[in-house]
DNA sequence: CGGCGTATTGACCACCCTCAACTGACGTGG
DNA sequence: CCACGTCAGTTGAGGGTGGTCAATACGCCG
């Protein structure tokens, strides 16, 4: 198999579809960050004819753990949670994947875990076959995707601290400052941005319990202990406004120096 | 800077330094699994100078948590822990290396975690701007760096499942059961050997307290209970021997399909 | 308004933590 | 040779954090 992708073509010349304008790469939003940006400008089309656009309702299912999975994709908006569950119903949710994360495993057929839209989400597919020879093609691609993984070992290894080792109050804490760092005003994803102080949590109760090791009715009580605390107000059941952002992290148990 | 690896020398016309048999790439017992694996023959010389071995004892630290560190490692034999503390002192044990596994984070300077000889351990050591020129070079072992860092992270997140949704019970028989499978006859660290039945630990009681999220008394009560079960034997502190291994894998909540 | 799903609050309790004492192996030194 | 200290592991008693079950409140929509 030969990907084609070095002949960019000229400007205007893009084939007739009508969803085209959708799917542009050049107005993409999360492409500076995604695997993708690693590409140069002239590759963009013809990448773009092979990516297709998926949506999904909150609470959809897109992957299902163990199951063969035929394409791969950037998010582009919303949040994906990966999920592993045990034969009697008890449910992890092991990672969250933002806009410009990847979903999909490279490289093997089948992921253990499986993919659900916590709320709208739009995906940018590409077909596995693709996408993997594009991987070998495209250095640079790989290597962004390597750094990338290697951020999410990190990543998945801190989320143990928190689940091995620490009280309900602090994991409600690092919850929602992970939430404040991740859910950047525009800028969705990107982990250096400064925390935000008011935000939608992209989660439910239910799910919050589910990451954090917990049940839902903890979940509650705590974050009820840091409204009365001032640290945080709860408007209604999803927004979320942090009022004093150094006790926070203080509560989280996050490490002076 | 650049990387000279083509020039395969002759045999037999190695450098006179009398610790080459010891560091001779021909006879690395986890070449064919480490990074280096992915080397071709001739290249193994020019490796094998660059290469240094290091000894630790049991308890001793690698690398300190936040710390630079300027080389990076290949496991040869025994099993490093990594950790991470928070300020008031408890540790989470965040991942553990066995033999042809990769020390150290490539491409950033200081990992969060801290590095820790839980056996004996021997490392075969590359400084950090060679090893990364190297990567950049030979792209096979690069890849072999992605597959890995993927099955890492499939891992970390497999034992979120386990610090976050387990009993005491199911965590201790998830620990005997991954021992069992890392630990093969000779070739430790290979993930997709049968399981052994009988080994010793690695790791002491606070060391297994620290990496399932439970107390030292909890490990204990808990390796009490599968002994009176009959599902393990213990032969004081630290040899263990598997009698019904299918009731282990119950036990730990392994899925049925 | 009534029905439904999600979130909150309360009462009770179990699992695991905490603190403490004890055992056994090992090494040192009188 | 045994007394002694140390360290890792075991065992026991009691308590606290978070789980469980149930009732209630709230938001959404027909």
């Amino acid at each position: 198999m030969r990907v084609e992708l070095q002949g960019g073509e000229g400007p205007s010349t893009r084939p007739a579809d009508r969803m085209s304008k959708r799917l542009s790469c050049a107005i993409c939003g999360v492409r500076d960050r995604a695997l993708c940006g690693a590409l140069a400008p002239e590759q963009l089309p013809r990448l773009n004819r092979r990516a297709c656009q998926r949506h999904y309702q909150a609470g959809q299912f897109i992957a299902a753990a163990g199951q063969r999975q035929d394409w791969l994709a950037t998010v582009l908006s919303g949040v994906v949670k990966l999920t592993r569950t045990m034969c009697d119903g008890r449910q992890q949710i092991v990672g969250l994947l933002f806009p410009s994360d990847l979903l999909g495993r490279p490289f093997s057929d089948a992921s253990p875990f499986g993919a659900e839209a916590a709320t709208p989400v739009e995906l940018c597919c590409l077909e596995r076959p693709y996408f993997e020879e594009l991987l070998h093609q495209e250095s640079g691609m790989k290597h962004r995707l390597l750094e990338r993984t290697l951020n999410e070992v990190d990543a998945a290894r801190e989320w143990m601290l928190v689940l091995g080792r620490k009280t309900a109050e602090e994991k409600v804490a690092s919850l929602i400052l992970l939430m404040a760092q991740r859910l950047g005003s525009r800028n969705n994803g990107a982990a250096t941005e400064r925390p935000v102080s008011r935000f939608d949590l992209p989660l439910s109760r239910t799910e919050i319990a589910e990451y954090l090791g917990l049940r839902i009715e903890t979940i509650s009580r705590q974050l009820g202990r840091l409204r009365v605390a001032g640290v945080i107000d709860t408007e209604g059941g999803r927004r979320l406004a942090v009022r004093d952002m150094g006790k926070l992290e203080q509560l989280a148990g996050k490490e002076p120096v």
